[in-house]
DNA sequence: GCAGCGATTGAACGAGTGTTTAATCTGATG
DNA sequence: CATCAGATTAAACACTCGTTCAATCGCTGC
């Protein structure tokens, strides 16, 4: 209220139908204090009341599933934007690197926290890259062929994303963006160098350990050509 | 209250004194709805009222700080009594394996996803483990040493944790404790093979990648004896 | 100018929360 | 038996939540 946001059409950045801003704020307000952040908070950080909220969205669900369409069609705009290697996570990585970003990026990390619709397709979406992204690596010479490649998929995309989130909930960011920012920053800093290790070099000195589970559990994982309809 | 557990001296395996059963069903409440959960749900699993719940804990954070406290004691005691790899997480999946142990392990999970100090000491505490069970696998010589075995305990602790949290948010399981634990077993079962892999083989098939971070990353881990006070 | 219509507000409602309080029940102690 | 302390209950309180509703504001078309 006191800050020079009154007129519509002067605002820094925005003639932004009413909407459109009171879905911005609560990606912010989600993102920043959770699923729980009430009507009203929202409404205020919009400038509006919460009545009008409901009004433009039927309801909170309403509401949430509005940001939930607007950061995925964020996420898919930016992926054909951004040339990286196909992972979900490394473009995460990206957009939390810039700075108008950082609720949209702030709001997912809380939305996979959460569960639900949102997080169930971005994490499938994150598996089918790092698949393709294995895969083409695999044909490359530079990865490692695995005995499941699916498996493999999604384990490395459900450690990465699962420890980031851990790792927030850890260590919770302050309100401002640029906390949130160098908080993950700071994340990728301390997680590439044990990572690309683990990657380089692995763990165990032979494959005992693994030779041994594999014969305990001798199901090969139906690696053929035409078996893939067993789910 | 329509169950035979009115007399509290004939219940099934439990002259447990009130406070008692008060704590043990707001372990398997939070565990099963989340800390949200409200405490007259908690005083009609336990067969008492809500006001009877504050006069025994103070108020709904003193109840659940002792749940902390027992859910913690619990893992302790049982730490030294099963012997795995000194490993919390192994720890975890062997608790989950049993029948009476489900709602304790449930709260777990659930104190992790929510962070707080509970969360911060069981992970250290995870941390610590991975440490000293990487050192001793390192001295044997069956584990690969690291560039900053620290980080990698860290790391590895953390990615642990995290898929496991990630997984029981996109696959929550039912009420039930059985249901909770198939959900568990499930879950391990996914990541062994694949995991065992990673740690035999690695990913990648040279080090390049890794020399290159480290390269542009030149600092070392101030891994010699006596410069560890710097933080 | 004026009817109409969506945008917007402020107040209210009902259900939920954690907590408080006065009253009752229970059992041991004098 | 009388008394006292703690356990326990039911009701009330103050608050927040999402949602509803009637009223007002501001503009557009006739």
């Amino acid at each position: 209220m006191a800050s020079t946001e009154r007129d519509p059409e002067h605002r820094g950045g925005g003639d932004a139908t009413t909407p459109d801003r009171i879905r911005d704020a609560a990606v912010d307000r989600f993102g920043r204090d959770g699923f729980g952040a009430g009507l009203r908070a929202v409404a205020a950080d919009a400038g509006v009341t919460a009545g009008l909220v409901v009004h433009h969205f039927g309801s909170k669900d309403g509401l949430r599933k509005a940001c939930d369409a607007h950061v995925l069609s964020i996420v898919r705009t930016e992926k054909t934007k951004v040339l990286t290697d196909g992972s979900a996570l490394t473009l995460l990585t990206q957009l939390a690197g810039a700075e108008r970003f950082a609720p949209t990026v702030r709001y997912l990390v809380r939305s996979l926290q959460a569960g639900g619709a949102l997080a169930a397709a971005l994490v499938d979406q994150m598996i089918a890259d790092a698949d393709a992204y294995l895969a083409a690596g695999v044909a490359a010479g530079v990865v490692r062929p695995s005995r499941d490649p699916a498996a493999r998929a999604r384990y490395l995309a459900h450690q990465n994303v699962g420890a980031m989130l851990l790792w927030f909930g850890l260590h919770p960011p302050a309100a401002d963006h640029a906390a949130f920012r160098e908080q993950f920053r700071r994340y990728v800093d301390q997680v590439t160098a044990p990572a690309l290790e683990l990657f380089a070099q692995g763990l165990l000195v032979d494959r005992s350990m693994l030779d041994d589970y594999l014969m305990y559990v001798p199901d090969p994982p139906t690696e053929g050509p035409a078996a893939a309809a067993a789910h």
